[in-house]
DNA sequence: GCATGTATGCTTACCACGTAAGCTTACGTT
DNA sequence: AACGTAAGCTTACGTGGTAAGCATACATGC
């Protein structure tokens, strides 16, 4: 069988692992795109031919889903939450969108393959904790983390959808760099203004209980 | 050149339209799954070649982009919105949900392809009445109704995420029907008292400002 | 009626993808 | 040295989007 046999007994030693597979993929998926994000290329980022990951692997969507993971729990590796559930909560969002915003073309990934919960809890266990020690029930806790997850994965879909990334579509308009970038900066600062204002709207509302 | 050829002189009459290939592939979507939705599939669905397709349309994701904007369209054009900002906001909010769990297999569709703004501003004008009406400036409102939009979809992902829809993957446990159909009914429920909890809670939240 | 122009649909072909099957290689153990 | 085992490789199949060129069916002008 594939995947987390013992390494007890013989056989010929392995090249790759199923970590350094998320992360040739990662970096693929960063720099090349989704779409170039196949068997064959992360494959050859490793030295190795494609068929060779199905031994860490079942397949791609496995990669993709243990990409989605991997970048889920790094980004919220070291949530240092506030005393207060409202707090630790802005806080999450603030960290989890800014991994999406670091790694744009994931943003689909997220939203099409969920997070793995036996990934997802322990990392948000701090988070929940703020909430229990303010005496919120663990049932409204989850659903106002989750309820603040979707919105930012949303809004992360619309901002980095609006902008393709990779693709060079700007071709009419004759203004120099500066103006594009004063323009790009412009259009950051709204989509950042949008996001504080339904975050804050959302937990200013789950205060009001 | 395709698309949009002025029937004014002759040539061969048209036996599909991108009406009706739209039509098609929401057919497709909806009973198949996204994976079916490929252009030979819809080309078979309409009696004609998959190239032919590409008379109309420039290529596969221009479909994608067609079926998202008609979606959204015929979901929000009967939109009454009630007298005050709030209600309408979340009429839109149901209306929205309501289509996206009606086809589900839409739903990464809509999180990737961003609908076409000429097509989204006509269907929201009746929502950002309310809101100058009430004295809300426009780019107060937008945010206000885009938050809650993302919010909507983000929250159909995981819903539906969690739920691949067409697949079967339920095997083990030996529940009859009426437990499974018990369950289904007691999870549909959780996720609509979690969306009407996060809605709620950014309404009050854009309520007090 | 017939030639001409034009838009539509069809056929064929190409290349890239995911992945199933079977073989080869490089280890530890005996 | 022989064997068992796990990892990697080669080959091949089916399917996808779509580029190129041909066949078809209409309106128009003679």
């Amino acid at each position: 069988m594939n995947q987390a046999s013992r390494p007890g007994r013989g056989g010929r030693p392995a090249q790759i692992s199923v970590d350094q597979i998320t992360a040739a993929a990662i970096q693929v998926l960063d720099r090349e795109g989704l779409d170039a994000l196949t068997m064959r290329r992360i494959g050859s980022h490793l030295g190795v031919a494609a068929m060779s990951l199905y031994r860490h692997l079942p397949g791609r969507d496995a990669i993709l889903s243990a990409v989605v993971n991997h970048l889920f729990a790094t980004a919220l590796a070291d949530l240092d939450a506030g005393p207060t559930w409202s707090g630790a909560l802005t806080g999450f969002a603030a960290a989890y969108r800014r991994m999406l915003l670091e790694h744009p073309n994931a943003v689909p990934l997220l939203a099409t393959h969920p997070v793995d919960p036996d990934t997802a809890v322990p990392v948000l266990a701090v988070l929940l904790e703020r909430f229990t020690a303010a005496g919120v029930a663990q049932d409204e806790a989850l659903i106002r983390i989750q309820s603040v997850g979707v919105y930012t994965l949303g809004h992360a879909l619309a901002q980095v959808g609006a902008r393709p990334g990779a693709e060079g579509e700007r071709a009419e308009g004759g203004e120099g760099d500066g103006a594009e970038a004063a323009q790009d900066q412009a259009e950051l600062d709204y989509y950042q203004r949008w996001f504080d204002a339904g975050l804050q709207a959302m937990v200013t509302g789950f205060e009001h209980r």
